[in-house]
DNA sequence: GATTATACGTA
DNA sequence: CGTACGTATAATCA
């Protein structure tokens, strides 16, 4: 390519081809844990290290555009007037990138007044007298009348950064059908909308390079304007000095004082142990040994990278007693991994940062170790609750958990949580976890043992400590590490299931539905899959005529609420049909996953996820407890198949009323909210009351259903277009009525503009107990990212508060439970509702157990109201 | 067989 | 154009 006697110089417009990247690389993959984003920093960077590599330049520099002002700006006020606000968190990038591009001494230039390609276009001018050859690299079409025999053009491809076109003189020709040098007529000609420069009405290249041609310069062509003939001719003679204007803005400055000189451009050698700590700053995990190996640093960096790359110790495979002894023998935390198979223990591992020791399982061990177990001895475990469950399957209890991996990574990136020990190795350590090939019979590689992955659960554990803000180290010992060990009995115990309530009411609603389908099919003539949103659009849309509904990706909605408003207003008995096919079907398919999942002992257990939410809810899965219906009356019947179990009284259900109202008021402040709360009067008729300005017995149903929607709304950030929607009333009307509820209730607006406020600037929203949630798309110029971000934002302290308090409550109540030894247990925990399982002559201490413990979980300006309930069945319980 | 889209259950 | 979840089915992809 260069002739290797030359020297190479490489100039680059840092900020065109940042900016690039900015756009062809998802931001959600492209972001650090505090919500710094980098997807710009990464792009360019990347791109950087191929060029480098794959030039070899010898010289090399980066420039920059000061700000959207220059001389350009000055001599034509309208010069790229018309872009866009750069979108601020791109701009926040590049800073960061000059900083990356100090540490690995790359020359970064810019100057006031002027742009990063009058930079580019003087050095390349300099370099190519004194006999470099040259690579120019930007995204900016004007740098093309750079382009001669010394000096070559790399130009990304439209997709992004990760091409670049090779421009030389001949692939100029070959591209525009004019030498480089006569490109800015082109350009000048045609006008260029991105920099607000407009050119030649209806001139675009094919024309501007044929009048060129014909005229042999522009100077010719503007002289002789009058010889062209035609409609553009005409134009052509409207605009000339347009055309001039753009000839003269598009020139590139040859000429610019330069604080360095292309000699002083030699490519140096990197800081490496700058490059290793801002790239891991940044997350770059994959950019550090490209790097490294451009820059012929591999043992330096290798050196650096691993500094805490201590080898994998090996594991001492220990007999009960001497395991025990060497538990003993530790002063402080220990790693625990216990390996599981069908949920029994098989193998144990346990380890400091310093040495591991294991052992198979045995009953012997289990023996020996029960103690220490279940001693304050703190306990470090990746993913503990599987663990501790198996334990307990076996009689062993857990105590002393002092750290979780998995939920202390979860609380650092909930958004991105990472699943298991070798994610976490691999992001925090920056090292690849040994792992058996599963594809092999014999694999080649050795998997980690027990006792070494505990070593790793130890590392990890330093790394993360490392990144937990206080706060948050507060939530993971104060709220869930103790939640995680009640759950894992609440696991265990299971719920029972009544499975003759359950398939009973199955067949009962399997005949119901293939009676509604028949039915629907003689409504409109033919048999359809009732289950296919495709299928039904043809028959409501095609043959039945409806008017459309809501687009959706592939054509027109068929769910519910569609067709209860196309029900209204062109009424079709198939479309009631439909619904109530679409009810008895939808009530089926729970049955019969519920039944499926009833034990041999006749309970289900659920697995509940706790990092599976970004607000710091539990999720339940396998099967989903937090989903069992209650709406209807109808389906109802199935929560009355949740049974108290043999040998216990009654179950208990537990709610919390309004909790996150109360949560509402209380980071609010709001004087009105917190008398609602404090008046005892029931909530919506309060607000009602201040709302319409009546007296609250003069409450009417339909002003209390307003403000409910309207309270429950703001804490989702609800727009008046989706209040008047749920209401179905005018938009109008919903306006006037948020106006009236924010004028008596103004400090929750407050609260909640200046919460969503603090967010954009922190990059993350808290909780009333620390807990965080990062949100980058607050600054992001796509306006429904942004937006979404926002009510996320709004909602989060809310419902993350709200998390908070119940987990606080639900582990307080097992901890009591155990403590005085009573029998009765918790089952479930469905968000702001507990279900307990009461042991005969249990009920009055256990009842009183959880009132206080929900009660006092927080300390809020309002009280916290908790509802109780008695019954032999969920639903009984529930009323 | 795995993935995507739609729909719908809960707080 | 209302937050947070999990799951079932049909349709579509490889």
């Amino acid at each position: 390519m260069t002739d290797s006697a030359k020297p190479t110089l490489l100039v680059v417009d840092g900020h065109s081809l940042a900016y690039r990247a900015f756009y062809a690389l998802p931001v959600d993959n492209f972001s650090t844990k505090d919500g710094q984003h980098t997807n710009g920093i990464y792009g360019f960077l990347a791109m950087l290290i191929n060029l480098i590599k794959a030039e070899k330049p010898t010289h090399l520099a980066v420039a920059f555009d000061t700000s959207r002002q220059s001389f350009r700006t000055r001599e034509y006020a309208e010069y790229k007037a018309n872009r866009s606000e750069t979108p601020s968190e791109f701009k926040g990038q590049i800073p960061i990138l000059q900083d990356c591009l100090a540490a690995m001494s790359i020359t970064v230039l810019q100057k006031e007044d002027f742009e990063a390609d009058d930079i580019l276009a003087t050095l390349a001018t300099q370099a190519a007298a004194e006999h470099y050859d040259v690579l120019v690299c930007s995204g900016d079409r004007d740098t093309i009348q750079l382009v001669n025999d010394d000096i070559t053009l790399l130009y990304p491809n439209v997709q992004g950064v990760s091409q670049l076109k090779r421009y030389d003189r001949q692939a100029v020709i070959d591209r525009y059908g004019v030498p480089p040098e006569q490109y800015p007529d082109v350009a000048a000609l045609v006008g260029e909308t991105s920099d607000n420069l407009p050119g030649v009405p209806k001139v675009g290249e094919k024309t501007a390079v044929k009048w060129l041609n014909q005229f042999g310069s522009l100077d010719e062509l503007l002289d002789n304007a009058d010889k062209v003939t035609g409609v553009v001719g005409g134009n052509l003679r409207a605009h000339l000095d347009d055309v001039r204007r753009n000839r003269t803005l598009n020139r590139l400055l040859t000429d610019v004082e330069l604080p360095v000189t292309v000699a002083e451009l030699e490519v140096k050698p990197m800081d490496a142990q700058a490059v290793r700590d801002i790239f891991a700053r940044l997350e770059f995990k994959t950019l550090i040994p490209r790097v490294a190996e451009l820059a012929g640093i591999e043992q330096q960096m290798a050196a650096v990278t691993s500094a805490a790359a201590v080898p994998m110790p090996a594991a001492a495979e220990l007999a009960a007693s001497e395991l025990l002894a060497w538990l003993e023998a530790v002063e402080g935390e220990v790693g625990v991994t216990v390996l599981t198979e069908g949920g029994q223990p098989t193998r144990l591992g346990v380890a400091t940062l310093e040495a591991a020791a294991e052992a198979t399982w045995t009953p012997e061990l289990a023996e020996t170790l029960g103690s220490w177990l279940a001693s304050d001895a703190p306990k470090i475990f990746s993913d503990a609750k599987a663990q501790v469950k198996a334990l307990r399957r076996v009689g062993l209890r857990v105590e002393g958990l002092a750290f979780d991996t998995i939920v202390a990574g979860w609380l650092l990136r909930p958004s991105f949580p990472d699943k298991n020990l070798a994610d976490l190795v691999d992001r925090y350590l920056d090292e690849k976890l040994p792992e058996a090939d599963p594809t092999q019979l014999v694999p080649e590689t050795e998997g980690a043992t027990p006792g070494q992955l505990s070593w790793f659960t130890m590392r990890v554990t330093e790394a993360l400590r490392g990144e937990l803000p206080e706060s948050v180290a507060r939530v993971l010992t104060d709220i869930e590490l103790p939640t995680l060990l009640t759950l894992a009995d609440m696991e265990l115990a299971g719920v029972a299931v009544s499975h003759g309530t359950l398939s009973t009411f199955s067949a009962e609603l399997g005949e119901r539905a293939d009676a509604i389908a028949q039915q629907a099919f003689q409504a409109i003539g033919r048999e359809v899959n009732l289950g296919s949103p495709k299928q039904l659009q043809e028959v409501l849309f095609d043959e039945l005529q409806l008017p459309k509904t809501r687009k959706t990706k592939t054509g027109y909605s068929t769910d519910a609420a569609v067709l209860a408003d196309l029900q209204e207003s062109n009424p079709h008995p198939f479309l009631d049909l439909l619904l109530q096919h679409r009810e008895a079907t939808k009530l089926r398919q729970i049955i019969e996953s519920l039944d499926t999942a009833i034990g041999a002992d006749g309970r289900i257990r659920t697995t509940y996820v706790q990092t599976g939410s970004q607000t710091g809810r539990l999720s339940s899965t396998d099967p989903n407890l937090q989903n069992i219906p209650v709406r209807t009356d109808e389906s109802r019947r199935i929560r009355s198949a949740f049974e108290v179990g043999e040998d216990y009284e009654t179950l208990l259900t537990a709610d919390y009323s309004q909790i996150e109202m109360r949560i509402m008021a209380h980071l609010s402040e709001d004087p009105g909210l917190i008398e609602a709360f404090n008046s005892g009067e029931d909530l919506h008729r309060f607000v009602g009351a201040r709302v319409f300005a009546v007296d609250p017995a003069d409450v009417t149903p339909a002003m209390r259903t307003k403000v409910k929607a309207m309270s429950y709304g703001l804490v989702y950030g609800l727009s008046a277009f989706g209040l008047s929607k749920q209401l179905r009333i005018e938009q109008s009307e919903a306006k006037q009525l948020m106006m009236e509820y924010f004028a008596r209730f103004g400090a929750v607006r407050d609260y909640l503009r200046s919460s969503v406020e603090q967010a954009r600037i922190d990059g993350y929203t808290e909780t009333i107990f620390g807990r965080r949630r990062p949100f980058p798309d607050l600054a992001s110029p796509n306006r429904v990212l942004r937006e979404n971000a926002e009510r996320a934002a709004l909602n989060a302290p809310i419902q993350g508060s709200a998390a908070d308090i119940m987990k606080i409550a639900l582990f307080r109540i097992h901890e009591e439970f155990m403590s005085r030894d009573l029998r009765s247990r918790v089952l479930m925990q469905i968000h702001d509702e507990l279900v307990v399982e009461v042991a005969p002559g249990e009920w009055e201490v256990a009842e009183q157990i959880v009132q206080d413990r929900m009660g006092d979980a927080a300390d809020l300006s309002v009280p916290l109201d908790v509802q109780i309930g008695r019954g032999p069945n969920w639903n009984e319980a529930g009323h």
